[in-house]
DNA sequence: TGTGTTAGTCCGGAATCTGGACTCACTGTA
DNA sequence: TACAGTGAGTCCAGATTCCGGACTAACACA
């Protein structure tokens, strides 16, 4: 009787970042995105850059396929050969593999420095920022809060 | 005896979006994370609002804590008790976060729209760009080139 | 014929995740 | 004093996932 009051704030928060997460965050998915974003979407290859089990590296690719973040297509014809490319949703998770990669920069990189340097084409080398679309500024923790949450 | 020449390209690349998720990339992490953004630093609430199991919840902040990207702290002497509270690198996740949730807010969110809507300080609905530091232009993808590769 | 390349599949063991019950030390209410 | 919470966990056994490595199929090249 009383289950609907008791379970208020009971029940997961409905998020996009959770959403998300059900579909790039198992692992390996954002690194087989990753080099694909470098430039191999190979099955081979993304199982040697990315060091995967193939096994599992199979299933993300099928799952991405299956999302829509990547597209297999065939690049030879007699043995039958495919590769895999981004998707328009795919080229729209670079936010995120560069705000990972940033953070790793600054936190995991240690003496060696960034392992990958990317540059930017105004020349200077990339380091890419989060700034309000509406202002400029650049987004800081506590400068934004939530106006509605279902 | 070739093994070097063979290997050459055949190990994992070294890569800090890879040395994160290592940290970060285990299921229920970010959503820990997000909680705590939220303001929701506290075990059952945590829990309550993942939808993660207890265990593993438990887990992952003892891992949080021990990668220093968040801090357990007591609030209360008596029932002795303790949140958690984000460290400097937490914040910085603060990026991958947001970034992750524009990208459910766009391809996952449906009719309903974003679940979460946030208000930046400058008054408008927060929509967070990456855009080049030094520029100021918004990154896409193909923009970027690799200079340097450990 | 024999070696190499590429995109996978198959397999059994290992590691992780899961929900649910339980604990311990309180507090606040009848 | 008894008794129902509250909050931060732990414990457990079963389910799921991940793992490395061997294997396959269909060719090309020498």
């Amino acid at each position: 009787m009383l289950a609907a009051m008791v379970s208020v704030s009971a029940r997961p928060r409905e998020c996009s970042v959770a959403r998300t997460l059900e579909i790039v965050g198992e692992k390996w998915a954002l690194l087989a995105v990753r080099e694909v974003f470098l430039g191999n979407g190979r099955f081979d290859e993304m199982v040697r850059r990315t060091g995967a089990p193939r096994d599992t590296m199979a299933a993300r690719l099928r799952a991405l396929v299956g999302t829509g973040i990547l597209e297999r297509r065939q690049y030879s014809e007699h043995p039958a050969r495919f590769d895999y490319h981004l998707t328009e949703a795919g080229r729209d998770l670079y936010p995120v593999i560069l705000t990972l990669m940033r953070w790793g920069d600054k936190y995991l990189a240690g003496h060696a420095g960034a392992p990958l340097v990317l540059e930017h084409r105004c020349g200077h080398r990339l380091s890419a920022e989060l700034v309000c679309q509406a202002c400029g500024e650049p987004v800081v923790v506590g400068q934004a809060r939530p106006v509605r949450s279902r």
